[in-house]
DNA sequence: TATATTATGTTATGTTATAACATAATATTT
DNA sequence: AAATATTATGTTATAACATAACATAATATA
């Protein structure tokens, strides 16, 4: 299983996912010959800045906030966000109108969410368990799997921690 | 594996979907007290009408259809849609913002559906295997699971069968 | 440098969903 | 059966999420 959750379901020094995601964006811009454009970076730089997913409004209103000279317009969020999206540097989940930054978006992984409903982050995880199981349902029903979206909500084990101490 | 693909991602006689259905949101209303009043029946029907999920506006029109004199708000809608969800006789599909009847209300089973990206039929499934493949994901992580959403987008076996045959 | 392509700005609008308050219908108590 | 409480619906307005369409600017390619 890879995964992300034993960093992002946990506080941290946030810099380093920041910095990370961003080299690796880079990267993958320069391998596919994309234009890394200053907005596209800005908008992917304010996604990782937490583990939880974030709305196109939200991410409007941030941009906003450091472009205070210019009017940002939802199309701005919308066209980044849809680059992000379409060279698998974030994901969409569905059920939060969000967005959240892909950990991993070189490897063949499956758009598996862990998603805490007390604190609001956000892990992706890549189960081959998982794919194997969904792979033979999807065969004895003779369908052909295009894409997944997988969110599972529920309690994180840092949550889970903090409640118990706090009760106790 | 429970599903009801083989019905729902093939054209078939449809009333005999729709009256189980109702008799089922019936039976279940009847247990719990709960109102199943005229509005409630006629979107649970509706919704029923096919094996596609439906949108809230979608369901808004046909209902106008057939109230010609009164006219219908969004809230009416919602409220029928909310009350189906709350007891489990429809699901929700997040990445498509629609409603689908829930084939099977009664058993504990795991909001797993499996869409057809050609004919926009969805089939709900709950699988065995998977249930505990994902419940040893959330124990490894320490996760404690609520609940969750599970989307497969495809091609079913319907589909592909046709699309197989026109191009021979 | 000219041309084509890609990205962004801008205005307007489409789509999905809910808040808030009034009225009506149904269930419960006396 | 009447009074009261609860639940459901009608109605208006608006919030939240997303895209269409067209103009302009920046960048890549010939």
């Amino acid at each position: 299983m890879i995964t992300n959750f034993h960093l992002a379901l946990k506080s941290h020094d946030h810099s380093r996912c920041i910095d990370a995601a961003l080299e690796q964006a880079n990267h993958i811009c320069k391998q596919k010959k994309l234009q890394f454009t200053p907005t596209r970076k800005l908008v992917l730089k304010l996604i990782w800045q937490s583990h939880r997913p974030l709305g196109a409004y939200q991410i409007l209103d941030m941009l906003a906030d450091l472009n205070k000279k210019k009017s940002i317009a939802p199309p701005t969020v919308y066209r980044a966000i849809n680059f992000l999206l379409l060279h698998g540097l974030i994901h969409r989940i569905p059920s939060l109108n969000a967005f959240i930054g892909c950990p991993f978006p070189n490897s063949s992984h499956s758009n598996v969410f862990m998603i805490c409903e007390n604190c609001s982050n956000a892990a992706e995880i890549s189960d081959k368990g998982l794919n194997k199981v969904l792979r033979s349902a999807c065969e004895r029903a003779q369908f052909h799997l295009n894409m997944q979206n997988i969110e599972l909500f529920g309690t994180c084990a840092t949550c889970t921690e903090n409640k118990t101490l706090s009760s106790s």
